[in-house]
DNA sequence: TATTGTTATACTCTATAACTATA
DNA sequence: TATAGTTATAGAGTATAACAATA
């Protein structure tokens, strides 16, 4: 439990540590924009999925999803192929060219970073990475009373209408206009 | 020096930690924007300044801070007082009711941070505060540092059409259409 | 001429709501 | 009726460029 000044820092790194991603997002090869680079990221790494479940992982709405997953489509790096199991569903897939791109991706996303942390200690960098791991993880669904940061099987996430929390919806309260 | 699996991994979480700036961005009070609140913490825990050092700070361009800047002093949180020594400049400061805000904010932040991060040690919050900052000064000017991992020679700096290199202007490359 | 700030315009990313097609 | 996905529209945030006023 820390105390008010220490929230406040943490809220001022959190804010200023866009500019770490807006520089990373500008030399993307390819003509890759920005969360393209994180779907074929996400795909690459989680292997095939639904629409559903990569909205989850990028936590943003489906129909955000399923509006890049059409211009990656166009690119021809990703391909919807049916769910057989269920028709509403479409399974997502890395095609040769995604995977291709994915891999200049990476290469590039290693030399970046290995440049602008040639400072930093291989130990820190881990840290890091585990530490914010963790701080998304405190944000999700706070209204059930797990702890994130111990080992849950996935899959038992989403418990809608069983935690007695006393914060409600984590949809946006309307329009103040 | 990490190696490649370890930056992916820290490119995926710097990819996700929009999630949290996001949520945490939901529910200001006041119908504060998340920038006007950035603001407004800045210029509390900075002081008074010029836009120009705003921008710096928020690391944006000047042009966006001028306009962030232009919303808040619509709202009566901030006022911009001609800089005596330089009337080109404008001072940056808040209002009464701009310390107000920042008050309820503050307090806001604390306690939506104190309920997501309850697990968490003082010593964690701080390691993570202090690693955030340190990568984001890790992307400041690299240019101007000039470490030893480049294998440029000395003198070809900042030059413009002087060396072949791939990693030069830092600035978005100019529209393509 | 260079610098500080402003405005106009365009682009990226996101959310809400209305829609379809399956289940 | 409920769920998976799509599309339309709106909003927040940012960058570039052209401009104004001052240094």
């Amino acid at each position: 439990m820390a105390d008010r000044a220490q929230y406040e820092e943490l809220m001022r790194q959190l804010s200023a540590i866009g500019s770490v991603r807006r520089e990373l997002g500008r030399i993307l090869p390819g003509g890759c924009s920005s969360v393209a680079a994180t779907v074929l990221a996400l795909l690459g790494h989680d292997g095939d999925m639904r629409i559903g479940r990569l909205a989850e992982l990028l936590a943003v709405d489906m129909s955000v999803t399923s509006r890049h997953v059409a211009h990656l489509a166009a690119r021809g790096w990703i391909d919807r192929s049916p769910d057989p199991a269920d028709r509403r569903s479409r399974i997502l897939r890395l095609t040769p060219e995604g995977r291709a791109m994915l891999t200049e991706l990476s290469a590039h996303t290693a030399r970046t970073l290995a440049r602008r942390l040639s400072g930093w200690s291989d130990e820190d960098v881990r840290r890091l990475t585990c530490l914010m791991a963790r701080l998304r993880e405190s944000f999700e669904d706070p209204w059930t009373g797990r702890e994130p940061w111990a080992e849950q099987p996935p899959g038992t996430a989403q418990d809608p209408g069983a935690g007695p929390s006393d914060e409600r919806p984590p949809r946006t309260p309307a329009v103040t206009t």
